[in-house]
DNA sequence: CTTAAACACCGCCATG
DNA sequence: AACATGGCGGTGTTTA
């Protein structure tokens, strides 16, 4: 259906050719987005400053052409790489032709950092005035070397619309899950993330990212209903019921739990008792009958059955994995 | 294990 | 026209 021309193309650029390898991750979930017909959605090309040709074993489409081209072409540029040289670090100037680089960058096109590539486009200006978020290690550095930029060390990620700041490790994934979902919804995403084998999307009821100035903030209209099903786990709860706090039909409330959770009402459901349940196999040492009574389920049988399929262990083998040791009295 | 009934999902389509 | 809604019903899943 979509041609590959006119696929969204993401550019990853990595200094001296060197892909770090845990941001390198991170930008596959780009090549697992794949839309209704399996088809992909991204074409990720890596793109090297200093000469240097991209040395890699992830399974990116390399794209060979002189980068210049590549960062003009490109609908989001994804900064990839490694940790601000000491240079950098002293007197807040970029490696050379990183600024000649960026300044490429057409001004429709989204610019991403992971980690501490915030350096670059902190130095190149590209965050002044900006909230931004880098590596916590080094979230002092950025925000004395450049004033102008609103550093928050707490967040996964921020986005500010057009730039956007991942924090480290994990969190770039985040954020490239993050973007996928803005731009092809919840259920694309959840699909990259179970094919990149991460955690599937966290729930929104506790989001631990701002989102700044996003043009579309989308107000989950089924939220409400979901910390509403949250607090009362315990008791039978249908898809009636689920709609009726969201006054909405059942047809229209599926549909756009669909669209905003990225699973269905019931999925999502199954796997928030799964996952009380596991909180008190962890913590506590009630009996599993019990535990199923308190999540919801039917019988320990019932409970037994789902925990299975989601963490391929049964509730005494999940105990004993996981739980903590109850502390001395 | 099998079975039956209840429930949930989602494409289709008329409607606002 | 373009879009969201929600009823219907076939198919699949969950429960008892």
């Amino acid at each position: 259906m979509t041609d590959v021309g006119s696929r969204h193309l993401v550019a990853v650029l990595v200094l001296d050719g060197v892909l770090p390898m845990d941001l390198g991750i991170p930008a596959r979930v780009f090549n697992a987005a794949l839309g209704p017909a399996g088809e992909q959605l991204y074409t990720v090309a890596t793109c090297s400053l200093g000469g240097r040709p991209v040395r890699t074993n992830q399974d990116f489409t390399i794209v060979v052409e002189h980068d210049e081209r590549l960062l003009a072409r490109a609908d989001t540029v994804v900064l990839a790489t490694q940790e601000p040289g000491p240079v950098l670090l002293a007197t807040g100037e970029p490696p050379a032709g990183v600024a000649a680089a960026l300044a490429l960058i057409p001004d429709r096109t989204r610019i991403v950092s992971l980690c501490t590539s915030a350096f670059l486009l902190a130095a190149a200006g590209l965050l002044d005035g900006l909230g931004a978020t880098t590596h916590w290690a080094l979230a002092d550095d950025l925000a004395r070397l450049f004033p102008r930029v609103a550093v928050d060390p707490r967040v996964l990620f921020v986005d500010n619309g057009r730039v956007l700041t991942s924090a480290g490790g994990a969190a770039a994934l985040d954020l490239c899950l993050h973007l996928v979902r803005r731009d092809h919804g919840a259920r694309v995403a959840n699909g990259a993330a179970r094919r990149c084998v991460v955690a599937p999307w966290r729930d929104g009821g506790q989001a631990q990212f701002i989102e700044r100035p996003v043009p579309e903030h989308d107000q989950d209209s089924t939220s409400r209903a979901r910390s509403w099903a949250l607090e009362r786990l315990a008791d039978p709860l249908t898809l009636e019921d689920l709609a009726r706090q969201a006054m909405m039909s059942t047809r229209t409330f599926t549909r756009r739990f669909r669209d905003e959770v990225g699973v269905s009402p019931h999925q999502w459901l199954v796997r928030a008792r799964v996952d009380r349940a596991r909180q008190l196999l962890e913590s506590t040492t009630i009996g599993i009958s019990q535990i199923a009574t308190e999540c919801g389920f039917a019988d320990a049988v019932t409970l037994r059955k789902h925990l299975l399929a989601e963490t391929g262990l049964n509730p005494t083998a999940y105990r004993l994995m996981y739980s903590t040791p109850a502390p001395a009295v």
